[in-house]
Parts: structure tokens; C-alpha cells; sequence
DNA sequence: TATGAATGAGTGTTCATTCAT
DNA sequence: GATGAATGAACACTCATTCAT
């Protein structure tokens, strides 16, 4: 299996940034939009104005176009969770912290969450073991660490195991992205909450952060 | 939008159904392993050693053939639910029933967890809104009933609003049912609680239970 | 070349007629919307109410059931033509009897001569030569003596070769047949005589009449 | 309708012109072989060698190619009509430059007119209305008006309705343009006017221009 | 004899990838 | 380095013909 990072070619972090920028983000939409296999390389490249021909002169395959697409995606991913993961607010607060991140920036990231709803049920085991765990890993070691510390000061009861209740935390979290960007998750989310739930998405945090620490053993 | 629940044709009713099941496995093992565009008709036909002229007698599009076979596999999911949800056992009862169900059935209903996963992901396009609706409508009616019902026995706190507890809950049964399943959602369950977490399932299942129910008020 | 006239196998005459009628029938009808090689002989057999099997248990094969219906299609314009041509009368007379004749059974004959339309633009050397002749010879042979007899009698100035007479007037007759019944011929017509020519055919018959007969030398 | 009169794209224009040639000409020599219909694109491409994709890079679909193919080849007829039409000759001097055209140039426009001919019968398709009219519109204008004048100026009977003789003398020059190229109607002369009527094509010409004056109420 | 399900070669069209300029 | 025209294998779908019943 590929442990790489980087899916470019050297030449292509030799061209102005725009560019680059216009082939990313032609690139992430086109994925976004219609997956991996029905993503047209030929329309990402008239999309980012661009000849074919330097596509693949940045990329060896539309595979590794598609893994450094990916990439990008969770750094950003990443680093909007980065200032929360590293403060050193109690875990009620960072919860607080990053539902509100979830739902404030929804509108910025619908693109990556797309991208990663997508990748959740497409990845196969060529494509998808190069980034699973580099997706996880870092949020699963915090989230656990989180709770365990909680625990440790006495906030939590102590007879959880944390790994269990961050695995759970992050489904939360990870179904609530979805269903805030992701067509079908969306619809399924009105058919449980109503037509009018978008318009009544305070309401729909606050619930959310009350059964969160519900399930975590938190008196709300 | 169409509303068929039926997208074969007559003579497909008629074949043994020996041949019915075949091509209905083959393709449910095409489309869940490369989602409906990359999924190639003609080796499903040789997979179910079928001529391709046959699956175009029975069905009249790729497409037609996709939405039954999600079709079917809709029904079975309800009918593994169905006894469960219509039984008149308590709250908790019920939700372990779920859960057990999830467990014990993972094996046999990993191809239609794969198929609906990918689902999830794919039903942007105009195909699939004709099946969104119809999948999560009747659980989520059964599953706020239930709630609303253990509300009023008091077994719950009596200030939830049961359509949010619904939601969470489902939200929780379904990366579940994703994580027992489905590449990624594997490997993330892995990075979270161990690579060894797949022969410590009843471990897995009695935490998620607790956790679960924690974050519907129930004191466990 | 083959020269049956013939292109059925025996059973087709051991059945009952009115099946036979309805093979035709729905055979003529699909060659002359859809022209031989785009006509779809499962349709046909849909249409006639007849297995496809049975059609390959009466033709050999496509072009056998084409070449019979186009050998039914000419015996039909013989025989409507037969009471005209054998007749006794003069010139004038007969000629005003074909184009009566062909203006008043356009409604009827419409199939047939859209299928003579598309038979004189599609025939290849394999199809073609098989029934080129047939069709053409007897009225050719007939056409010609007419005239010649005319211009024995002294109708006709005696100069003419009435072969060349023959055959120009045929092209006018097939050209008012093809105009009357076949689409293109028919928004031709429109763009030379008004938009509003087909509820005005009897000036329409008159003025062809008149310079029919000019062409011939008859005085009008 | 669609009123387009270019087919291809844009990139088809900046091949070079042999390559064009060769793409064109291999279409309309299917085209006219086969009818749209039965016409493979994939032989076109292999007889211009070129590649399919390359095809699908110039023209959108079959149905495009075959229509620059048909407009290309209208255009070419109307050029060689054009310096008869524009002259300011008598109406004879006129009919005798159209039928020696049409005689002269049997050979060099075979394929035009078999194409034509092809689609007089193909064109009750959706595809050709696109081109029905264009086809017509002209000549039809310009031979009434043709004859208009010689009545007016005596050469011709002054009771006629030009418009009847215009259609008429277009029937006559189409059923010789057919007769001299097109399988079904070259064998259809031979029959009236005997085997080695293409040897005697002078013989023929002159008869033919007699008959057609005639039909004017020209005294010949 | 009649049926109609089955076949599979064939066709229009797409798109990842290459390479001459 | 950049271009974009060219390639051709691959895929959805059709239909003349066969053959078991």
C-alpha cells in the first residue's frame, strides 16, 4: 500500500498558486459532484483553464489527482478543528466549540464534506486505505485523549472506556457534517426533524449538544 | 418524480427464480463495489451467466435495474426491522433487539449496507430521489413513536422533543451498521477502538447499548 | 441475382389468411416508416400478434419478409393500374384515368407507395435487381405501346420515339405519386404550389393533366 | 426546428483541409451507401483513417455529421446551379444549360445525388426537416420566376400558371438527375429505354430537353 | 406448428491518457 | 513547460436469428 503524502508531481509546486488553486478546485467540485469514476478529467481541466496535457504533466493519473483532491481536503479539515483540538478549554466547551464549528462553517465546507461523505462510501481498497488512517488518526487520538482527561477531573464518570465514547462523539459529529451538505443526508434529516429544519438550525445545535453530552454522561 | 416500486419488466417475473437471483446478486455485487456509474452491465450479465441480451429483456435501463435492486434491498432491511419495531416490548428492549439485529445480521446484510452506504453518497444525481423518501420515512414515524411513547410511560425525561432523540439515535444505529461493513468506515472503527476491535464485538455492541442509552436520559 | 417471385416458404400459404394479412400488413407498415435496415422485425411481430418465431417459420429471413412485401406491394399497383392499361380507350382518356386513378387512391395506397418511394432510394445491388425489372416492365412496355399506337392513329405527331415519351411521362406519374404520400415529396410540392396545394387537388390534377399532355405534342 | 446550417465544432474548422476532406467524403459515401440509419460510424472513421474519437471531437453526434454532410453537399448543388440561375439567358438557353449540367456533371455529383435521393425517402425522420425546406426553397423561386417572365415576354402561352410548370420541370430534372446516378432508377431506364441508353446519353439529353419544352407550350 | 426467451455480435458514444508541436 | 488534438479500448444498449419446449 502507498504511505505517500504528496500526489503531485514536483513540477507542479512550481507553478503560480492560482493555478493550482483553479486545478484543485475544478478538480474537488468535479469530484464532489459526480464521484470518482464519473469525474471527467477532460471538464476539470477546461473547467481550471488549463490544457489536459498539464494536468497529467502535474498528476500521474487521475487517481493521484483525486488522492492529493482528498489530501487537501483533510488538511483544511484539520486545521479548522486545530485551534479547538489544541485549546485548553474543558471538553463541555470544545463539544460547544466544534458543533459550532460544524454548523457555522457548513456553508464553507460543503464542498470537502461532499468530497468526504463521498469518500466514506466509495473508498475502495485501492484508493481508500492511502488516506483512511491519515483521516482519523490525529481526531480519534485527541477526541479519545479529551474524554479520558475529562474523566481523569472528575466530569465524566469513571467507568467509561473514552475510546468508546470518542468513536461514538465523532459518529455524531460526522453524521451531523453530512446532514447539514450532503444530498441525501439532508432529506433524511427532514424527514426526521421537518421541512423547516434549516431555518431552525440553532434549535437543531442545541439539541444536538444536549444528547452529545447526554451520551457522554453529562448532567444537562 | 416516478414513484414505481416496481422496475422490471413482466417477464421477469416469470424466469425461474433461481436466474432472478443470480442477476439480482450479481448486480447488487457490481453497483456496491463500484456504485452505479462505474458498474459495468456486461460483467454483471456474465457474472450471473446471463446473456446481456437477457438483462435488457428484464430490465429496460442500467438505471431500472439499479433502482430494483436497491428496491430489494429496501425490503429486506424493513423486514429484518419489522418484527422488532412491531413487537409491543419496552423502549430498551426494543433498542437492544436493534442492536443485536445490526450485529448478528452484519455478515449476511453486508452487501446491501454497502449498497445503501454508497447510496448515501451517490443519490444526488436524478436517479435516486425516487427511493430517498421511501427509505427512512417509515422507521423514522416508528422510531419518534417509540420514543414519544417511553416519554409518556415515563422512562424518559419528559422534556426532550422525541423527533431530535429519533434522529441521534438512528444517526448512531446507521455508522454502526456502516462500521461493521463498509471499507472505510472499517478502518476508521479500527483507528478508534483498536485493530482487534472486530473479535471484540460483544464488548463493542454492549458499550455502544450504554452509550446509546445514556444519550436518550436512560439511566444505565 | 435470384429471380424468384416467391420469398416465402410453403407454411406461409398453409395458414389461415387472415394471419397472413396481418404479417403483411404490420411488416409494410414498419419498412415503409422505418425503411429496411432500420425497420425491427420483433416489432412486427408484436404489431401482427405473431411470434417472432413463426415470421422465421414463414421467411427466411429479413430480406425474404421485405422482398414479399414489396412483391405484394407491385402486384397491388398492377392490379389497380390492370382495368386502365387494358382498356380500350384513347390516349387522353387512359392518361386522365391514371391520374384520376392516382389522385383518388393516394388515401388507400399511401403505404404502398411510401414503401415504393423508399424501395427506389434504398434498393442496392443485392435487394435491388430482384425486383427492378418486375416492377417496371410491364408498365413500361404498356406506356410505350400506348403512345406508339397513338401516334399510328394520328394523335401524336409521328416523329416522337415513344419510348422516351413513355418514360418521361412515368416520371411524372411516379413524381405525383411520391408528392402526394411521402413526406419530403410532399413539403417539396408545398414549397412549389402554396402551403394550402392539398385542398386544392383537383386544380392540382387539372394543371399536371394539361401539361402532361403538352409534353406529348397532344394539343390542349 | 433548429435552423443551424453549421453541424460541426469549432475544432473541425482548424484541421487541416485533406483531413476534412477525407472525414466528408468517407461520410457521405456511407451515408449515401447505406442511409443514416445502417451507416457505421466507426467504418467512416476507419475509411478517412481517423479515430471514433476524433469523429466525436468535430461533430456532436451521427445525427450532426450526417447533416453537415447533407448541407455540404447542398451547397455544392447550389453552386452549380448558381451561374445558370443568375444569367440573364432566354428560358431554352436556361433549360438547356440545367440539362447539360445535369448530364456533365452525373458523374462528379453521383454521390450528392445519391445522398439526395436517399434522403427524399429517409426524410420523414425528425433529423431532415432541419434541411427539407433549404433544400427547395431556392430553385422552386427562381424557376417560376424563370417562367413567369418568358410568359410575359411571349415565349410562352400566357394562360399558364407558372408555378404548376415550375414544379413539373423540377420533377423532370430530378427523375433524370436520379435516373443517371441512383441504382433503382438507372435500371427502371434501362427498361423503358433499353440496356445501352448510357451509351446514348446525347440521344437521351436531347430527347429529354424536346419533351421538357414541350411541356412549357414551346413550339419545337 | 407455435412460442417467446435467449443469444451475442455489433453500434453510437465517452474519456483517460499520450505525444507532436 | 504548455498545449490540445488524437487515440482506441470500453461500455450501454439493440436486434436478427435460433431453439428448447
Amino acid at each position: 500500500m502507498d504511505t505517500r503524502t504528496v500526489f503531485h508531481k514536483s513540477v507542479f509546486d512550481r507553478i503560480p498558486e492560482d493555478k493550482q488553486t483553479r486545478i484543485l478546485t475544478a478538480a474537488a467540485e468535479e469530484f464532489a459532484a459526480k464521484g470518482f469514476n464519473a469525474a471527467n478529467i477532460n471538464l476539470i481541466a477546461e473547467e481550471a483553464d488549463v490544457s489536459v496535457g498539464s494536468i497529467y504533466k502535474y498528476f500521474d493519473s487521475k487517481s493521484d489527482l483525486y488522492l492529493e483532491v482528498m489530501n487537501r481536503c483533510l488538511e483544511l479539515i484539520e486545521k479548522a478543528l486545530d485551534p479547538i483540538l489544541e485549546s485548553d478549554a474543558g471538553l463541555e466547551v470544545r463539544i460547544d466549540s466544534i458543533l459550532d464549528a460544524i454548523f457555522d462553517t457548513a456553508d464553507d465546507y460543503r464542498l470537502m464534506t461532499r468530497l468526504y461523505s463521498r469518500f466514506t462510501a466509495e473508498s475502495d481498497s485501492e484508493l481508500a486505505g492511502q488516506l483512511a488512517s491519515r483521516m482519523e488518526s490525529s481526531t480519534s487520538a485527541i477526541y479519545t485523549e479529551l474524554i479520558r482527561q475529562a474523566m481523569v477531573e472528575g466530569h465524566l464518570p469513571s467507568d467509561h472506556d473514552p475510546r468508546y465514547d470518542a468513536f461514538v462523539m465523532d459518529n455524531i459529529f460526522l453524521t451531523m457534517q453530512f446532514s447539514l451538505t450532503s444530498e441525501y443526508w439532508q432529506s433524511r434529516m427532514r424527514i426526521y426533524l421537518g421541512d423547516d429544519i434549516f431555518s431552525r438550525k440553532s434549535e437543531l445545535r442545541s439539541h444536538i449538544g444536549r444528547i452529545l453530552k447526554r451520551s457522554l454522561g453529562i448532567r444537562v
